[in-house]
RNA sequence: GCUGAUAUGGCUCAGUUGGUAGAGCAGUUCACUCGUAAUGAACAGGUCGCCGGUUCAAAUCCGGCUAUCAGCUCCA
């Protein structure tokens, strides 16, 4: 007999051999019938696991991650089995569950278009119908090499050759269908109820653009047909939010093919928006005592020789003139870093002026991918509020600490700080050609910024290889409305730039000493995070950023006299206001206002003309009703002043 | 850069197997002077992304380019 502990804390006996499916049973008939896998001792199981020494046993449903994990994980292994029945020439490389779904990627000559996935969908409802049971079992290496090969599966082959010598090598099969995996899985395919493929797309074998290109299929899978339903339709929602498509339509900004990928145009809208956050974010950090600088746009190349990116990131680069030619070679700046320390290095610097605060609206240009560019979010010339301190040792702690608190108080300001999470960004030993080469400075600085980091209390991820290339960062990172995650704000401690620029400070004990340089944004680029905000509020801005503030809506022209001298009241408290003078009806202006997204839309007819007020419509709770354009103003200005969501 | 898809008036979209373009909204003009999400009528607007090829004839077929979208890789 052996001792099981439940999850709830309870103790059970079992026969030894009993599997996990069977504790389920004994539990409860209810448990047996959603339970999809268990963990024993923490680890993933499937249920035909056979337990064998004393442990504590979960078993863990739809509900749980580990359980959505092996459901979607069997998904895609009905999806590879479909596959492989319609298009047996098919090569299976690999198919893991993901957030909200899973994926496979196959090698096939044939482009699978999307009657192709209607029909390998139609297989799999055969496959779910067919209630196959899933069986594990193991093989020695070479002979689960041999098997693989007579399966002709050569990216099979491959994985099992990097697995370690004495790797457990584990199959799982169901009916015809045989497939190198690590499991869990659940016990039949019957148990997929609903399931959908949802698009196909490209991605490079393990990840390397140096391999093939294969393809992926998307899809997503419930235990419950409502429940998928439910989830396709908050997509479809997400994406009436996508900036990408609101912010052409709210006529923030545009793209013209003349002018070219990743450059698009801010149009007045858009630049209000901008102009908005720039003044708030330029005042705030005056008052946090940062130095305003302006520096070029452009440097020769003994810049950013000196810099490290001349070796390390000179593809990013829009490089002028021709070295082989002799000319003069100038490059747009990507990053401002070495532009700043150059005001440092201007003179002598004391202890006494540490710590030292640096900031930039600053102008930058990077030339990505073609492939890269994404409305606001990847562009190619972008402006961001950069800044540099330069500190002592003994001050880092300290500014790091200002620094964060900085950015909490823009995310919050932003109405964001639920939607975002703390990336620690780590680089990756094994890549020489990105990462400045000086294993010792990494590790200590990443050492020192986890101690910062744990001392701050930040609840954050870490990531492997996604440092910058002279040192780790903090980043702040959120999902568009298409799920994918990027970067808005980026917090770095650099060792490296500080010696390849030879700055240094005179310290008390007259010394000379290298300082600390922390690059940060405090509000990201403004291009990105403009469009962070209009999917977070669907393109209606909070009062304070709105391009338009105000829309005055006249019933007759017999009021316009009348709107005019509201208007330029308005205006003179410094309000962003409107006059819809057409020769419309008011429910037709109110539409267009509402469209537009226009925060308050005041209505005047004869009414508010005689008695000196305005009919207050709002974006969200509509009509007010009428009061004076006096307490209308105090209103509006208090909401803007306190940078009410 | 890679894989796949897309490109028709300002916007959203029709356009059957190749026979020189059509709607709604927006716009302009006129009428209506109207109270909280679309008043009516008339008019105007397109070298069908660009370049080349096939053909008696190309929005439609083929090739190249540009741009856009999804994903990969890369990244703020």
């Amino acid at each position: 007999m052996i001792n099981v502990t439940l999850k709830d804390g309870s103790k059970k006996e079992y026969e030894n051999g009993t599997t996990l499916k069977e504790v389920a049973e004994s539990i409860s008939a209810g448990l047996a019938r959603v339970a999809l896998a268990g963990t024993i001792d923490g680890e993933v199981k499937d249920l035909s696991y056979v337990l064998e020494k004393d442990c504590e046993v979960s078993l863990v449903t739809f509900n749980d991650e580990e359980g959505k994990d092996a459901f979607r994980h069997t998904s895609s292994h009905v999806l590879a089995q479909a596959v492989k029945r319609l298009f047996p020439e098919a090569k299976l490389a690999i198919g893991p569950s993901i957030e909200n779904g899973y994926y496979y990627d196959f090698d096939s000559e044939k482009a699978f278009t999307p009657e192709d996935l209607e029909n390998i969908e139609k297989e799999m409802k055969k496959i779910v119908k067919e209630k196959l049971q899933i069986e594990r079992f193991e093989l020695p290496r070479k002979e689960a090499i041999a098997l693989m090969k007579e399966k002709e599966e050569p990216y099979k082959v491959e994985l099992i050759e990097d697995l370690p010598e004495d790797a457990i090598i584990s199959f799982y099969k169901q009916g015809e269908f045989l497939d190198l995996c690590a499991g869990p899985h659940i016990p039949s395919t019957d148990k997929i109820k609903a399931f959908k493929l949802l698009n196909v797309a490209g991605a490079y074998w393990r990840g390397s653009e140096k391999n093939k290109m294969l393809q992926r299929i998307y899809g997503t899978s419930f235990t419950k047909k409502s429940e998928m339903e439910e989830y396709l339709h908050r997509l479809e929602e997400a994406k009436k939010r996508d900036h990408n498509k609101l912010g052409r339509q709210l006529d923030l900004f545009m793209t013209v093919d003349e002018i070219g990928q990743g450059l698009p145009l801010l149009m007045p809208k858009g630049a209000k928006v901008v102009q908005t956050l720039q003044r708030f974010v330029e005042d705030e950090e005056e008052r946090r005592g940062y130095q305003l600088t302006k520096t070029p746009f452009m440097a020769k190349n003994d810049l950013y020789k000196i810099s490290g990116h001349w070796d390390h990131y000179k593809e990013g680069m829009f490089v002028l003139g021709d070295e082989e030619n002799d000319d003069e070679v100038l490059a747009l700046r990507p990053m401002t870093c070495p532009f700043q320390f150059m005001i440092y290095k201007s003179k002598p610097r004391s202890y006494r002026e540490l710590p030292l605060r640096y900031a930039e609206t600053s102008t930058l240009f990077r030339n990505e991918a073609s492939g890269e560019m994404h409305g606001l979010i990847r562009v190619r010339q972008f402006t961001i509020s950069e800044g540099h301190l330069i500190c002592t040792p003994d001050q880092l702690e300290t500014e790091f600490r200002g620094v964060v608190d900085l950015v909490n108080y823009m995310m919050s300001t932003l109405g964001i700080e639920e939607d975002i999470w703390y990336q620690f960004s780590k680089w990756d030993p094994n890549n020489k050609e990105k990462y400045i080469d000086n294993p010792k400075a990494w590790e200590h600085t990443q050492k020192e910024m986890k101690n910062i980091l744990d001392n701050l209390g930040i609840d954050y991820v870490e990531a492997e290889g996604e440092a910058a290339f002279y040192g780790p960062k903090l980043d702040i990172q959120f999902r568009n409305v298409h799920g994918k995650e990027d970067t808005i704000i980026t917090i770095q401690i650099d060792f490296s730039l500080p010696e390849r620029f030879d700055m240094t400070f005179i310290d008390k004990d007259n010394q000379k000493k290298r300082p600390y340089v922390i690059h940060r944004t405090s509000i990201g680029c403004y291009e990105r995070t403009l469009a962070m905000l209009i999917e977070k509020y669907a393109g209606a801005f909070p009062t304070w950023l709105a391009p338009v503030q105000v829309k005055l809506l006249p019933i007759v022209d017999k009021q316009h006299e009348y709107v005019l001298a509201v208007k330029d009241k308005l205006e003179k408290e410094g309000i962003r206001v409107e006059a819809d003078l057409r020769n419309e009806k008011i429910g037709y202006k109110i539409r267009e206002a509402q469209l537009e997204k226009v925060p308050y839309m005041l209505v005047v007819g004869d009414k508010e003309l005689e008695a000196n007020t305005v009919a207050v419509r709002s974006r969200k709770d509509g009509d007010q009703g009428s009061i004076s354009v006096d307490a209308f103003i105090e209103k509006i200005e208090a909401e803007i002043e306190n940078k009410e969501r």
